[in-house]
DNA sequence: CTAGATGCAAACACTTTGCACCCTG
DNA sequence: CAGGGTGCAAAGTGTTTGCATCTAG
């Protein structure tokens, strides 16, 4: 995931946000711009915070609506966790697996080895009667630097 | 899951309570009855209300206090949603697959069908140099009934 | 008796919403 | 220059906490 691929994203989305009738405001694209530039799945706060030095004026609730209109498109995968709120992937918006550092709160995709995970749903699905539209695949630990550290 | 087995597993849980120097309240023992012996994963609020009739006295707050004591004591599980809030399973514990029906709001626990879980977990975590401690596993979708129904 | 538990209400954290003003297209 | 977007603050959730009162052991 380089800055070309993340370049073409961005402008992926924003073409798609323009075509269907919404206005490129400089808070929308700085904010789509940072969820697609980053692999560490930020918060909320976490983009605002980021797009505050170069665009001051940005509220919680215009990140919040942006988010939930890239959320309407599927255009980002939001992973909510009950009391550490809510995560968002904007670069990979189908369903995989996530290991979140309990220590840190790292969220890493890993780079391999969820093979087998569709045909596990393809399982499930069959076996309960299931129309499986969706799934969440979560493993929290501690993450290789947190392990080595503690 | 009988009637027996979730006899025993309610008067293991009141015994490791009290063991642990904790009082079995009237309110206690309903709620961890309750919880036991329904599979369906309830919610905070659904606990309160089937309590209710019988202990009208009971507080939604110590129905929160009693789930985060079972907590702390590793004899729930807790799904949490963001949105949704929390369900919780009082039965099984440890991690495994959760079928959770959009339309109707259910959760069911696979038969069987998640044989592969546990090494998938160990591939990711070999991988990624992750020490994952717990895991979760949610899939999303139309449970046979709504899936006709609808 | 006396710690631990309860119940109420206030406090919380995160998210959503209403609305007047603003600015993109 | 019109309709969507923004920012503020207020309202909503689900959950937690402080504290006086009560009660199981």
């Amino acid at each position: 995931m380089h800055d070309a691929a993340n370049t073409s994203r961005l402008d992926a989305l924003l073409a798609g946000l323009k075509a269907s009738g919404h206005r490129l405001t400089p808070q929308r694209v700085a904010i789509v711009r940072e969820l697609v530039s980053r692999a560490d799945h930020p918060s909320v706060e976490q983009l605002h915070a980021a797009i505050l030095p170069d665009y001051p004026t940005t509220s919680l609730a215009t990140v919040y609506k942006t988010i939930h209109l890239l959320k309407e498109r599927g255009e980002v995968l939001e992973l909510g966790f009950g009391e550490l709120g809510s995560r968002y992937d904007g670069r990979r918006p189908e369903p995989h697996p996530h290991l979140i550092c309990t220590a840190c709160g790292g969220i890493t995709d890993p780079d391999e080895g969820g093979e087998g995970l569709s045909e596990m749903v393809r399982q499930l699905a069959a076996q309960s009667g299931f129309d499986v539209k969706a799934h969440r695949f979560d493993l929290f630990g501690l993450c290789a630097r947190c392990r080595d550290k503690g």
